[in-house]
DNA sequence: CCGATCAGTTTGAAAAGCAAACCGACTCCC
DNA sequence: GGGAGTCGGTTTGCTTTTCAAACTGATCGG
């Protein structure tokens, strides 16, 4: 990584971009929350993970609390910043549904009943985000595609 | 990698979960399809490109078209399913210009005239997909969190 | 012929990933 | 009290991946 793109992608990439932060997250999010827990339903080795968790942390992405003294045990619960992250768990599984497991593993009940199909849409218009309807502004030209 | 929670994130995470892979794709989207472009635009070592590059086109996300026989050369375009792949992008950019630069490099102006703030809803009720409207429910019980 | 362009491949060393074993501070149970 | 189990990691020794830089081969322009 040398010269790179100013960009925001790149920037979230770097707190979650490396092998398995995102699936901490998914198994945070599903409530499991503990070291051994996680390690268990990532099948990720445990130095790795441990690395992971630290990063996550420092970033502001998962808290570190003690859930127990005697012996002092902790759990790795989401920051405000990390619950934020849930949209793009939500748009990797639509995807996934969609192009690889045609029968979804997991399935969100939203609150109006229905089974969720998550969709991207402008805030201010409601409207879908899609290619045709976007244009790109770059704050430096120099890097104008 | 041993023992995984079947799980559409981490279906879409094969895909796209190596380092640089969401970064070709983001160029991708910005028109940037030839292997130089790519590797300048990145700072990603060629090898390592090359290697996204065959896994992106095998796994259907990007095509490998020549835009001129002699000497033969070739572009990446997004497939379809690459393109559904925008949405992933865009909540990825959207976390990064919230908790990284609070000046967004990138902005996309949405058809309605305003710079799109992405927002994942319910396609059924257009309700924003919140943590607490959501409630999982797992094909598999054993996976149940 | 000389230099430049482009899409990769090759090379050799440094970094990260891996599985399995280990550790320390406990608790539980007989 | 002793042995087994739990839990959150760290250590070890090996394999795989990444990296930067150099190189290749086809072709064009002057």
């Amino acid at each position: 990584m040398k010269n790179q793109r100013p960009c925001s992608i790149a920037g979230t990439l770097a707190v979650i971009g490396e092998k398995y932060s995102v699936l901490v997250l998914r198994e945070v999010f599903f409530g499991v929350r503990r070291f051994d827990a996680i390690a268990r339903n990532l099948g990720a080795p445990r130095d790795v993970l441990a690395a992971r968790l630290r990063h996550l942390v420092e970033a502001g992405v998962l808290e570190r609390v003690p859930y127990q003294e005697r012996p002092q045990r902790f759990e790795y619960r989401p920051t405000r910043a990390g619950r934020e992250l849930r949209p793009v768990l939500l748009t990797l599984m639509a995807w996934g549904d969609r192009h690889i497991s045609e029968h979804p593993p997991v399935v969100f009940e939203h609150d109006c009943g229905t089974d969720l199909k998550p969709v991207v849409v402008c805030k201010h218009c409601g409207g879908e985000a899609t290619s045709r309807s976007l244009t790109p502004r770059f704050a430096d030209p120099e890097w104008a595609a």
